[in-house]
DNA sequence: GTCCATAATGAATGGTTATTCATTTTCTTG
DNA sequence: CAAGAAAATGAATAACCATTCATTATGGAC
């Protein structure tokens, strides 16, 4: 009862508190997908979560620092994503490029909402060095991983040609140019053609190793 | 006198009013490459014009339509040295899209403050159909002349494999990325090591026709 | 030089919005 | 159930900002 009764109540404060922060996020990210992230009040997010005017305040301080951990929670989710594929033991070299390429276009990453968060904190990066910073820092992780997988693949094959760091940069930004088309003009390019654009690329650049996309 | 005097009165009056406009676009311009579209006022902008708080409305009635007009005077700027590259009769296919990617890297295109503002509308643009409008025409005049080029490349030689349309999706994504990754991380990427990105990438799809760069 | 049309000014206005905080509600503990 | 702490509320506040418009400056015509 004494000692045991601490540790129960902490937990369900704080957790309750956590979920409370969720679902601030959550409401930002729909918020800023539909009207922009310069038009997005404080009425809007407490609306769109079914709550008071105050609420904000009271669990981030201010809007500037709730904008930050909503990027911060989109970039965390990515993240995770990626790590989950990086350290997978039963995939191959190039087996982990292809589930990050798939995972690049899959649902859970490019909804048209997620995109509309990312372009429109990219949008105020450089004015904001704080979400530049963020956005710098999951840059990082890719390219590394990329480089030395595509190291790997060179290594591999006959594949004199490629500078892995080089190719690592060019699907990076790829997979970003597409991000911005799908988000742009989501009428002249679907999911599927993104994703046969990068097929391409992968097989241009190490053909011994990913097939050629079915249809030219 | 009579008929002459006219017209100079005319165009004296007209000429003005069209350099003032210029002059608080390019305010606007640099405005928004310092704060962040966002965060960007009319004060700002008249200031750094040196001009008084109402001369906005006075040209351009709402600042909403003042940015829409800076958003235009980029893509225009953008539009008109592609069209140049594009009807020019002395350069042969290959050499087109050679100044191409030239121009997409020089310092006309890419100082970082242009990217910012590029960055700044794209990241309203779901929210704000006339700015995707505004980008997605000239998107549209890149991908219709770059996979006309394409094509003709791919008759020229030996490119079985290659698909123009995908081809030229690919280079867009992946320039748009790249200037991405310029403005967000300048210290990583340098303009020398982002044209190396798109040489590389013009090899891999037509090795008969671009150089291989020099350090692999 | 005078007149007049046009351009420019900037103080005043009104609408919007982030933040505060006194009050109320909810939940836990004994 | 009582009491008290923590969470939530939303009316009030204060700051900010786009727009207006009465007033002033400018420059060309005669």
């Amino acid at each position: 009862m004494h000692t045991s009764a601490i540790k129960p109540a902490i937990t369900a404060r704080s957790a309750s508190k956590q979920a409370r922060r969720n679902q601030l996020i959550k409401a930002t990210l729909h918020c800023i997908a539909r009207k922009g992230l310069s038009s997005t009040t404080m009425a809007d997010i407490t609306q769109q979560a079914g709550l008071s005017l105050g609420i904000v305040n009271l669990h981030f301080v201010s809007k500037e620092r709730l904008l930050i951990e909503t990027l911060q929670y989109v970039a965390d989710e990515y993240q995770q994503g990626l790590e989950t594929i990086y350290s997978d033991q039963t995939l191959n070299v190039s087996a982990k490029i292809r589930a990050q390429a798939n995972y690049d276009f899959s649902k859970k990453i490019i909804n048209r909402d997620k995109l509309a968060v990312w372009f429109a904190f990219w949008g105020e990066a450089k004015a904001r060095p704080t979400y530049s910073a963020i956005c710098a820092e999951y840059d990082d992780l890719v390219a590394r991983n990329l480089t030395a997988l595509f190291d790997n693949l060179k290594r591999a094959g006959d594949y004199d040609n490629i500078n892995p760091a080089r190719a690592a940069r060019a699907y990076t930004a790829l997979t970003d140019g597409l991000w911005l088309d799908l988000l742009i003009s989501p009428r002249k390019l679907s999911v599927t053609k993104a994703r046969e654009v990068v097929n391409d690329f992968l097989f241009s650049q190490f053909p011994q190793h990913f097939k050629l996309p079915t249809t030219i």
